[in-house]
DNA sequence: CGTATTTGACCTGCGC
DNA sequence: GCGCAGGTCAAATACG
């Protein structure tokens, strides 16, 4: 008992490289963040039920805590596609809309994915998945709505709550409205497979060694598709989805709603295009027509 | 039998 | 300096 205490304490003091990423980025703060909300029931939930893989990378479950604040617990996930792959992820939901899950990446993939056309022949790309532009106004939804990484835990609520209130949120809502055109034109092209959109897979080095000032960059928040964020937007354009809304699941148990959010669908796929920074510096504007 | 998940304990960072 | 909360590890367990 000591003994295994006092190795595992060696083991964390090592604050040199000689242990496995995970330990060394034990750190809670300067770690980039891609903060991504999505609305399960129209996709995780259909996902699950079809059976497909749901990510173009996988993942392994190595911890779940409970958050102070929150009804739910949070999962941590770590990349298990590759052995030395530092990517992680966060699983929680939405303390104000159980509907709604709040994945956070951390870290980078430092190895290329899995050719998901390969990998799910049965998913066939889209006419629209054909068409660069399309998946590059989906891509425009990601950074056209940041949020500030040292948001604290209770903040991201109120902010949800609030956004439309904050006077300094109001660019942020204005992006926000951009984004809802952003995704009513990506929905179309999306909502029959919008999880496994165009593999990010072919990311390059120069992609993962992407360096960014942590303390000031913003975060993405990338709003899941047909999905809304947390506590606000009419559900009406949502309707459009194809998946008629299920009835939500009391979240009575964290194990019931983590049951659901195992794995998550396309959430990669948008932590990799927060990693091309030409991409997102070059992101199609969307203008509201 | 191998792999993935669960779960309790431990450590670190941060705020007071 | 202390306490709290978040994040990670690793043994135990479950599952295929």
């Amino acid at each position: 008992m000591a003994a295994d205490s006092v190795a595992r304490k060696l083991d964390m003091d090592d604050p040199e490289g000689t242990k496995p990423e995970g330990q060394a980025s034990k750190r809670r703060k300067l770690v980039h963040k891609t903060v991504v909300r999505v609305k399960i029931e129209a996709n995780v939930v259909k996902q699950k039920n079809e059976g497909p893989p749901s990510d173009f990378w996988s993942w392994r479950k190595y911890g779940q805590k409970p958050i102070k604040g929150s009804p739910y617990p949070r999962g941590y996930y770590r990349c298990s596609t590759s052995k030395g792959c530092s990517a992680k992820k966060q699983v929680e939901r939405c303390k104000t809309d159980a509907s709604v899950l709040v994945v956070t990446y951390t870290s980078t993939h430092n190895h290329p994915g899995p050719d998901i056309h390969s990998l799910n022949p049965t998913v066939q790309p889209s006419e629209a998945d054909d068409d660069p532009e399309e998946t590059a106004v989906a891509v425009a939804v990601s950074p056209a709505v940041s949020a500030q990484e040292e948001v604290p835990e209770q903040d991201q609520d109120q902010e949800d709550q609030d956004q439309e209130q904050h006077p300094d949120l109001g660019d942020k809502q204005d992006r926000d409205r951009h984004t809802h055109v952003a995704i009513d034109e990506a929905d179309r092209a999306r909502e029959d497979n919008f999880h496994y959109l165009r593999s990010p897979t072919n990311c390059s080095s120069q992609d993962l060694v992407m360096e960014q000032d942590d303390t000031l960059a913003p975060q993405l928040q990338v709003y899941e598709e047909p999905l809304v964020s947390c506590s606000r937007e009419d559900p009406s354009g949502v309707g459009a989805a194809p998946v008629p809304p299920e009835p939500e699941p009391e979240p009575e148990e964290g194990h019931d709603f983590f049951d659901e959010l195992e794995e998550l669908p396309a959430f990669s796929y948008f932590a990799n295009l927060n990693r091309i920074n030409h991409f997102i510096d070059d992101r199609i504007p969307v203008v509201p027509s």
